[in-house]
DNA sequence: TGAATTCCTACCAAATTGGTAGTATAATGA
DNA sequence: TCATTATACTACCAATTTGGTAGGAATTCA
């Protein structure tokens, strides 16, 4: 139940870019967070295809919001970058049939309810 | 944020044990709840190890729980079997000196306070 | 045109996950 | 006492995930 890397560097990344007015490029965002170049390059292109963020080209390019800060959840950065936060299979995938007599799946539920609602009533403007 | 199926075998071990009055053999476990015997036996040296369950040796033997299913929340069966639920290193190690001013601190500390009350409020009885 | 920048494909090492195999050890009961 | 039924321990292994690195192509601006 840990968060990766990935999921972390993207919170700070996010941060970073709601903090800026103007694009940062992946080599500002190196140097000021301590995070080699070229795996940043990898988490901003998970989130640039996620469109949570857009990309500008060439020289002064970089990186930018696509909505205010207060318009992104935590939820929805993090579900990009870690995938569901369903602790079990059958919460999701609904591939076990013996959902209706199992003594752990309400558990499972209720753990997962827990967190979507933490992390979806957190906005990224929230965390500044 | 998976839980692994470590986690999932061993509660399901647990609930087992838990409704059933006398000890049970990983080989009795293994056929009602189809895995493996081998894989069985890693989990149960870990539960056994922590004190969570007592073995007993030769025939008629088996595992049984050292305590009342009341007694046991399924965060202490939880954390010996997936380790601790903190979602950032900085939760539990204090090897970040930045906490004090990190936008994201307060946010993973509030998820983990978040995930530990929800599993530390169900026992092992609760789930029966 | 040249520098700065993203985009894309590939590769890689280490750790974790989800096991399997074989043998030693202990307890029981006939 | 001895075969049977169990756990205990050590070692191995394949697949996946994590956390990267390398190199070059495409784009834009000055």
């Amino acid at each position: 139940m840990k968060m990766s890397t990935k999921g972390r560097y993207g919170l700070i990344i996010m941060i970073n870019l709601a903090k800026s007015d103007n694009a940062l490029s992946i080599h500002d965002i190196s140097i000021k967070e301590n995070i080699s170049e070229k795996y940043l390059e990898k988490i901003m292109s998970i989130l640039s295809k996620a469109k949570l963020v857009s990309s500008i080209h060439g020289k002064n390019g970089g990186y930018k919001l696509n909505k205010k800060p207060s318009e992104y959840t935590v939820g929805e950065i993090l579900r990009v970058l870690e995938g569901d936060m369903a602790p079990a299979p059958c919460i999701k995938d609904s591939s076990c049939d013996k959902v209706s007599t199992c003594e752990m799946y309400s558990f499972w539920n209720g753990l997962y309810d827990n967190m979507n609602n933490y992390v979806d009533n957190k906005t990224l403007k929230d965390l500044l």
